[in-house]
DNA sequence: AAGATCCGTTTCGCTTGCGAAACGAATGCG
DNA sequence: CGCATTCGTTTCGCAAGCGAAACGGATCTT
């Protein structure tokens, strides 16, 4: 990958982390639990496929809580649901453009932020 | 401030917030919503005094949502809560010793991710 | 001193999230 | 073909968070 953060500190995180929530919470980014969070950027940051199972042990989170959590981004349209053919228990978790959009969004105000560091 | 994000891109950012968020989940880290997460970070990163009305003018949350906050934060021992000598209706929050050691973790583990990232 | 104002908290009704357990449907196995 | 196993979901009871409004106590104003 071709960009890299060369230094963070710990204290320089803190304010990192601060300055983005402070921002993310006055502009009522549709507020997601920590737990729906990580799953969205687990399902785009990482290679498919994701299934319900898969998820709930990547983030150390039980089934219903994957399951509940795909619900609010379903309804958000941040991630979609998808039979698997090949095994029509399993269902793929997919991604979309309105999610791909949500996390380039983020991605930006955390650049903004990380550059108007103190 | 010495320390300092040489270059954070959007992109990074978000491979950035999905390892620190992974790992938090994982380490059973007492899980903050992020209001209260935001709450914490505030005391401890911008200069007192810190009052509730000034908290949730900061954080564009309501004064009873900070007082739970606040609740949770006190019973987790992160901050406290200590009236006004000089205006006994304010109460004014303060930072705990066991706030500033889990604030530190906080930091070094998005350091270190940030250290590790691909 | 009396009323208005400001502070943080509490109450109210509601929404959302949680894990354990039970569930139907699909697949694997003997 | 049965029967067990695995999939994701649903149900259950419960805990926690939310905003609006009302509240008591402290302070300010006149």
């Amino acid at each position: 990958m071709a960009d890299r953060v060369i230094s963070l500190t710990p204290t320089t995180a803190l304010f990192l982390w601060h300055g983005v929530m402070r921002r993310a919470l006055r502009e009522e980014h549709p507020d997601l639990t920590a737990r729906q969070f990580a799953l969205l950027l687990q399902v785009f940051l990482t290679p498919p496929p994701h299934t319900v199972r898969g998820l709930a042990a990547d983030l150390a989170m039980s089934k219903p809580a994957v399951t509940r959590a795909l619900d609010r981004l379903g309804r958000l349209d941040l991630v979609r649901r998808k039979r698997d053919k090949d095994d029509r228990r399993s269902i793929l978790v997919q991604r979309t453009v309105k999610g791909s959009v949500y996390l380039r969004e983020f991605g930006d105000l955390a650049a903004k932020v990380a550059k108007d560091l103190p």
